[in-house]
DNA sequence: CTGGAGTGGTGAGTGGCACTATCCATCGTA
DNA sequence: TACGATGGATAGTGCCACTCACCACTCCAG
């Protein structure tokens, strides 16, 4: 097919299709000709992949490239995978980079910057997690204690083992789905999206938790 | 104080400053002449507060105005206010808006757009949860689905129980750590900073035991 | 053959947003 | 009374995900 049936059947206009060809998000056509080339049903999968990422999600698009990359490159070894994609992801945080500079103190509130990280050390000990050196997740961790501590609340990494706990069944409910699911490059995908789209939904969970158990617990009628 | 005393000591630059008098998310000073005004201790602590939705979190500046309003008109009703704020918050997505559009299926790919929603209601059924009408929360969850599905995996409001109870108990977590707070507006904040400033922390906590488990099962060395 | 729609590639432009820079009249302290 | 600081306002910046315009070329209906 080529670009214009490529737009037609993924909803993404063909401006767009261009641009992300340009910057590396998706493949090239194999070329017909100096000026046509012929996509396939890859590249519709791998458009609606990328608009699931950028546009649902919110990643940006040089985060989705990495992530893009970690999948067509590592779709034999899945924990290689799984450890690219976490480290190409930005640690949620939200998609636009905080002008680092933030939670740091500002005016000299004592507390060496760097203490929060052994926190998280002491944290993951404790759950018995084995992870790479310095994941990118364990500095979100560190820096969300930091910053509940600039702002007066006293959190410590025990205030977290609770949660921790429930992180740890979720990682597994997500493996448990990686089972059946096709050939690596699906599997991969799969992994991708299981790790990042889900990702809104559970926040959105504990919202509506929050509701009913704030209902319940403060409510007056 | 002054504009300059009240810039060292929260860390925010006086033209930023100026910035959100003027939007609205800091409240003006108490005018002394013409051009001169008086900020206190709580305008400090609220810049602070501002810096970590904004910066740290990713708020945009207008939801974040909108959750500030909220926790400021609703110091008394706990219930009240967390519903105020749930509903102020982006429910996560990430910060940058989605330019809605996308989910949509492109080009009739079947399935009514809104029948995630009964998915999400039969969910919330199972859940015993009691909420409002339609939480924003609950939208979020949908599109998951509906996003899920279009991208051809195979995805029920079943799938999603476990992480539902896992949800529940992360939420009776958040609002055990509200009884310790001190007057009303202390209190507020510490729900916002709770709700908000731990999303980041529970999905890398996820993360880290996403790696954890990964290596247990696919690691080879 | 031929002419107009479609195609790929590229450089420049757009819109939104969170700031940031510059002015200016006025204050207030030295 | 001079001089830096203040508050208020307007305009500009930088980033980023697109989006437009243009071009030479190709395809295909007539």
């Amino acid at each position: 097919m080529r670009i214009s049936e490529l737009s037609r059947r993924s909803g993404v206009s063909i401006p767009t299709i261009k641009y992300y060809l340009r910057d590396g998000l998706l493949p090239a056509g194999r070329p017909t000709a100096a000026n046509q080339a012929e996509y396939d049903e890859d590249h519709v999968r791998r458009l609606r992949l990328i608009r699931s990422l950028i546009g649902v999600r919110g990643l940006s698009v040089s985060a989705t490239r990495d992530v893009l990359a970690a999948v067509d490159e590592q779709q034999g070894d899945m924990h290689l995978l799984l450890g690219l994609v976490l480290g190409a992801l930005p640690v949620e945080r939200s998609g636009r980079p905080p002008r680092r500079d933030d939670a740091a103190e500002p005016a000299g509130a004592g507390a060496a910057a760097g203490d929060a990280a052994q926190d998280v050390a002491a944290l993951t000990a404790e759950m018995g997690w084995k992870t790479s050196p310095h994941p990118p997740a364990a500095q979100v961790v560190a820096e969300t204690l930091e910053t509940m501590r600039a702002l007066g609340v006293d959190y410590d990494w025990r205030s977290l083992v609770p949660y921790a706990e429930l992180a740890d069944r979720a990682a597994r409910l997500d493996l448990d789905q990686l089972r059946d699911a096709g050939d690596p490059l699906q599997q991969a995908e799969r992994a991708v999206l299981l790790t990042v789209l889900l990702e809104p939904a559970l926040l959105a969970l504990r919202r509506l938790a929050q509701e009913h158990h704030s209902a319940l617990r403060f409510g007056n009628g």
